[in-house]
RNA sequence: GCGGCUGUGGUGAAAUGGUAGACACGCAUGCCUUAGGAGCAUGUGCAGCAAUGCGUGGGGGUUCGACUCCCUUCAGCCGCACCA
C-alpha cells in the first residue's frame, strides 16, 4: 500500500523490473483466436539486422508499439510480431572487410538487436521471431519461386540491366534514383546479361486499383506514377523500298497529319538489321551516345542531338516521305524505342526539328487558324487544320476518330503502355536465397524438385564481388548428378532480398510450421495486415513488390484476399543535423538518454516531439521536461493521498475532465496523435496535481483518476504505469486493461465562456450559465465598459449571436 | 518542367470557419539551498510605462468573423521527369 514518505521514480530499476516479469509471463503471447475479441494485426516493417538500434529505429518502432497496446485497451486481440530482414550485401561486405562470416555477424547482430528490442519495452510475440536467412524461412522463396516458373511468371531472359559498379552486382529498375544505385549510392550503368525476372508488368492494371486501400493518398501517388499507365495507339511506317516496319508509339494521334520526321533509339533493333550503322555518321553517333552515362542521357536539360539515316518512310494517312532519324532522346526501353516527330505540337520534336531544318507543320490549332507561325510548340487542346478530312474537329474528337480510322485499316492499333518493367530479381551476390534452377549442358532450364528444397547456401570463404556471385566458386554447389538428366550446372544468382519481405507478414501469422510456408486458417484469421507502420522510402520497392506478391500467392491458390496491407501509416523521417539517420551516416545512439532518463522518457519524448508522420530535426533539448512530467506523476500517486473537504463543484469539475480527457486521447491516440494525446495527458495530470494540493474530491474520485491517468499513459510508457499501477494494489497487468469509456452528458460543462466580438475581434469574454437568455446577453453587453469603448459613436448594423458560443456586434 | 506536402513565438508545436500560440522546451524573476543542481511559484507572441496597436511566408478574395475555404505569388522539403 502507500507509503507516506516519498519514495524516488528509479526509471532503469522499474524498467528492468517489468521487463523480466513480461518475459518470465510471456504477457505478449498471442493465440490465433480469443473468444468475444476481434483479431488486429499490427506490424511495423521489420529491420535489417545492421547492428545497432540507433534513434531512428525508436522513431519507428516505439509509437508503432503504442499504437499496437492502445488497440490492446480498445479490446483487440493484437498479433504484434518482430523479426529481422536479414539477407543482404551488409552480411557480406562485413565479411570481406572484417574476415568474419556473414552468417555469424548476422546473428550477432540479431541477438543484440533483440536485446536493445527488450530495452525499448515493445509488446512483440518473440514467439513469432523470423529471421529470413534461415533455410526454414527461405526455403518458401525458392518454392514460390519454382510455382512462378511453372506459370510463366519468373522467367530468364538477356537484356539490358542496370549494374551498380561497387555492390558488383545488378538492381531492379526501382533501386536505382536518379542514375544512382538506392544501396551504395555508386553511378550505375547498363549492360546486356541473362537475368531472371519476375513478371509483374502483368499485374500492372491490378496494381492501379488501390480503391480499398486505406493508404496515404501521397503513397498510392507514387505508386501510380511509377506504374506510370499510358493510352495511345502504336502506328506503323512503312521504310521506302523495305519490306519492313517501324512501329511507333503516341498519344496524340491526332497529330499524325503533322508527322515531319521519325527518330530511333540508337539501341533500336532495326538499326542493325538494316545494318544502318554502315553509314560512319550513324556509327560514329551511336558510338558516342554509348559512351554516356545514363544520367546524362536523359538528362532534360541536355542538348538534343541526333543523326539522319539513309532511310526515309512513308507516313500512312499522308503518304508523304520523311526522313528517320536517330536520336538518344529516343528511349529504347520505353514504347517502342521510336517516336513519330511532330514538331508543332511536341516541345522535344520541335527543338529537334529547329536543330536540324526540318519542316514544321501546324495540324492543332488555338484559334482555327490553318497558318500559324509558331516559336515554340503549341502542345494544348484545339482545332484540327491541315488534316484532311478532320479539318475543323477539335483534336480530342479527331484523337478518336482517327483512332478508329488506323486500327480499321490495319495501320496500328490503341495500345496501353506502362512505365513498370518487369522485377529484376537475381542477384550476382552470395548472401541471399539460392536461386532453385538447374541448367543442362544445352543451357536448358530445370527446375529443382520440390522433395529437394531447400537448395542450402553453402558456407563460402571467399565473397569477393567479381561480378560473378561467389556461389560459382563452389565445385561441391556447382555441379548435381541428376538421377536422369546427368550433370547439371546449378544456378549461381540469389534472390533480391525485396523477396524475403514481399511475404513475411504471412509467416508472421502462420510460424513454426516447417511443412508448409503457412496455414490458411491461420492467415485467414489475421489477413490482411489491419495496420502496417513504417518508412515512405519504400513506396515503390517493398510496398509494391509485396502487393504483387499477394497477387501471385492468390492466383496459385495460397491466399484468398487481395491485398496484404489493408491500412498504412508512414512516419517521417528523422533527421540528425539534416540528414537521415542511418547506420552510414550518424547512428545516434539512444543508450545514453535511456540510461539517464529511462525507456518510457524516451518513448513519451518521441511521440510528443510533433506528428508523427512529419519527422523532424533530432534534438534532444526537450526530453528533460517529459522526465520532469514522469516523476512529477510517480510522486503525486505513490504518495498518499488526503481528503480534506470534499466539495461538490469540484467532484463535478473532475468528472467532466475526466470524460473530456478521455474522448481527446481516445481520439488522438485512434489517429496517431500521440502529440496532443500527450499534452492532453499532461493537462489532466496537472489538473489533478491541483485537486491533491486540495483534497476537495473523495478518495475514491481521486482513486478512479489516477487509473484513468495511469490506463492511458501505458501505451506510451509501459513501464512506469505499470509500477504504480502495481505500487497502488493492482493485482493484474495493467496492459491486460481496457481502456476508460466516457459519458457524452458528463462532458457538458454547466456554465460556458461567451465571447464577445466587435465587428469579429474578441473585445470581452464573460463566464455565463449555459443557455443564458440573449437578453441577459445584451444586458450584460450594455455594462461591459470594454465594449462600450469600441461601440461608442457607432452604429450596430447587426448582431451574430451563437448560443452558448459567441456574440458579435458588427458596428458602423 | 510536372505532382504532392509544409510555411504559426527564441525552439518543438496546438487550434470541427468563432478567444491564435494549448502542451512543452528555453528564458526571466522569486522561494528553497553553504554553493551548484534539482524542485516549487510567477511571468513570457511582438511593440509600448500604459491605453492600445500589430501578428499564422507575401498579395488579393469569400464571410459578421479566415491559420482554417478560394485565387495568386514566394520559399523549403519530398516524389517523378526527354514516358513520346
Amino acid at each position: 500500500m502507500l507509503k507516506e514518505e516519498h519514495n524516488t521514480y528509479i526509471p532503469n530499476e522499474v524498467e528492468s523490473k517489468w521487463q523480466s516479469i513480461w518475459k518470465e509471463t510471456d504477457i505478449y503471447k498471442t493465440s490465433d483466436n480469443v473468444s468475444s475479441k476481434k483479431n488486429w494485426y499490427a506490424l511495423s516493417m521489420f529491420p535489417y539486422p545492421s547492428g545497432d538500434l540507433h534513434i531512428g529505429h525508436w522513431f519507428a518502432f516505439t509509437p508503432a508499439d503504442a499504437h499496437a497496446r492502445f488497440q490492446r485497451l480498445e479490446g483487440y486481440n493484437v498479433l504484434h510480431p518482430q523479426g529481422f530482414d536479414a539477407f543482404g550485401l551488409p552480411a557480406e561486405n562485413a565479411a570481406i572487410k572484417r574476415n568474419i562470416n556473414p552468417k555469424k555477424w548476422t546473428f550477432d547482430n540479431i541477438n543484440n538487436m533483440q536485446k536493445q528490442f527488450d530495452i525499448m519495452g515493445n509488446s512483440y510475440d518473440w514467439n513469432r521471431k523470423l529471421i529470413t536467412c534461415t533455410p526454414e524461412y527461405y526455403k518458401w522463396n525458392q518454392k514460390f519461386f519454382i510455382e512462378m516458373y511453372k506459370k510463366g511468371l519468373a522467367y530468364r531472359k538477356n537484356g539490358p540491366v542496370w549494374w551498380d559498379p561497387i555492390d558488383q552486382t545488378t538492381l531492379a529498375n526501382e533501386q536505382v534514383v536518379d542514375g544512382k544505385s538506392e544501396r551504395s549510392g555508386a553511378d550505375v550503368i547498363k549492360k546486356m546479361m541473362p537475368q531472371w525476372y519476375f513478371k509483374i508488368t502483368d499485374y500492372a492494371e491490378e496494381l492501379l486499383d488501390m480503391s480499398t486501400l486505406e493508404w496515404p493518398e501521397k503513397i498510392k501517388q507514387m505508386q501510380r506514377n511509377w506504374i506510370g499507365k499510358s493510352e495511345g495507339v502504336t502506328i506503323d511506317f512503312k521504310i521506302e523500298n523495305h519490306t519492313k516496319n517501324i512501329s511507333t508509339f503516341t498519344t496524340r494521334i491526332d497529330t499524325i497529319y503533322g508527322v515531319t520526321f521519325v527518330v530511333l533509339a540508337p539501341e533500336h533493333p532495326i538499326v542493325t538489321r538494316l545494318s544502318l550503322d554502315k553509314n560512319k555518321d550513324v556509327k560514329n553517333y551511336i558510338l558516342n551516345s554509348q559512351k554516356l552515362s545514363e544520367i546524362d542521357r536523359t538528362s532534360t536539360t541536355r542538348e538534343k542531338t541526333g543523326v539522319q539515316t539513309d532511310i526515309n518512310c512513308i507516313n500512312p494517312v499522308t503518304n508523304e516521305k520523311i526522313p528517320v532519324f536517330i536520336g538518344d532522346y529516343v528511349l529504347a526501353s520505353y514504347g517502342t524505342g521510336a517516336v513519330m516527330g511532330v514538331p508543332a505540337h511536341d516541345d522535344r520534336d520541335y527543338i529537334f526539328a529547329k536543330k536540324y531544318s526540318l519542316p514544321i507543320k501546324v495540324v492543332v490549332s488555338p484559334d482555327g487558324s490553318s497558318d500559324l507561325e509558331l516559336d515554340h510548340a503549341f502542345t494544348g487542346n484545339g482545332t484540327q487544320v491541315n488534316s484532311a478530312e478532320f479539318n475543323g474537329l477539335s483534336n480530342i474528337e479527331a484523337k478518336q476518330k482517327i483512332s478508329d480510322l488506323i486500327q480499321n485499316r490495319n495501320l496500328g492499333k490503341k495500345t496501353i503502355t506502362y512505365h513498370l518493367r518487369d522485377w529484376l530479381i537475381s542477384r550476382q551476390r552470395y548472401w541471399g536465397t539460392p536461386i532453385p534452377m538447374f541448367y543442362d549442358k544445352n543451357n536448358n532450364i530445370i527446375p529443382v524438385e520440390e522433395h529437394e528444397l531447400p537448395v542450402i547456401l553453402p558456407d563460402a570463404k571467399e565473397f569477393k564481388p567479381t561480378g560473378q556471385s561467389p556461389l560459382t566458386l563452389d565445385e561441391k554447389f556447382l555441379y548435381y548428378n541428376h538421377p536422369k538428366l546427368g550433370k547439371l550446372k546449378r544456378e549461381t544468382d540469389t534472390m533480391d532480398t525485396f523477396m524475403d519481405s514481399s511475404w513475411y507478414h504471412l509467416k508472421f501469422a502462420s510460424p513454426g510450421n516447417l511443412e508448409v510456408p503457412f496455414e490458411k486458417e491461420k492467415i485467414d484469421k489475421w489477413s490482411p495486415v489491419d495496420q502496417y507502420m513504417g518508412g515512405a522510402e519504400h513506396a515503390v520497392m517493398h510496398l509494391l513488390y509485396a502487393r504483387f506478391f499477394n497477387k501471385v500467392l492468390r492466383d496459385l491458390g495460397y491466399v484468398n484476399f487481395d491485398e496484404p496491407y489493408k491500412r498504412l501509416f508512414n512516419q517521417g523521417v528523422m533527421l540528425a543535423r539534416h540528414m537521415k539517420i542511418s547506420k552510414r551516416n550518424n547512428p545516434l545512439n539512444p543508450q545514453p538518454l535511456v540510461e539517464k532518463y529511462g525507456t518510457d522518457s524516451v518513448r513519451a519524448y518521441l511521440m510528443f516531439l510533433g506528428p508523427w508522420d512529419r519527422g523532424g530535426d533530432w534534438s534532444d533539448s526537450g526530453i528533460n521536461g517529459i522526465y520532469r512530467w514522469l516523476n512529477r506523476i510517480w510522486e503525486m500517486m505513490t504518495t498518499k493521498y488526503h481528503e480534506k473537504e470534499v466539495l461538490d463543484l469540484d467532484s463535478k469539475n473532475l468528472s467532466q475532465i475526466s470524460n473530456q480527457t478521455t474522448k481527446d486521447i481516445l481520439n488522438g491516440m485512434r489517429n496517431f496523435r500521440f502529440n496532443t494525446s500527450i499534452a492532453t495527458l499532461m493537462e489532466y495530470s496537472n489538473n489533478l496535481s491541483k485537486i491533491k494540493k486540495n483534497g476537495t474530491v473523495s478518495n475514491s474520485d481521486w482513486l478512479d483518476a489516477c487509473k484513468r491517468l495511469l490506463i492511458h499513459l501505458s501505451p506510451i510508457c509501459p513501464h512506469i504505469s505499470e509500477e504504480i499501477w502495481n505500487i497502488m494494489g493492482n493485482k493484474n497487468s495493467i496492459h491486460l486493461q481496457s481502456n476508460p469509456s466516457y459519458n457524452e452528458e458528463l462532458l457538458e460543462k454547466s456554465t460556458y465562456i461567451l465571447i464577445i466580438q466587435v465587428n469579429g475581434k474578441l473585445r470581452d469574454q464573460v463566464e455565463l450559465e449555459k443557455n443564458t437568455s440573449k437578453e441577459e446577453i445584451k444586458k450584460f453587453l450594455n455594462n461591459s465598459e470594454k465594449i462600450k469603448k469600441h461601440i461608442a459613436g457607432k452604429k450596430i448594423v447587426k448582431e451574430i449571436y451563437i448560443e452558448n458560443k459567441l456574440m458579435n456586434l458588427v458596428v458602423k
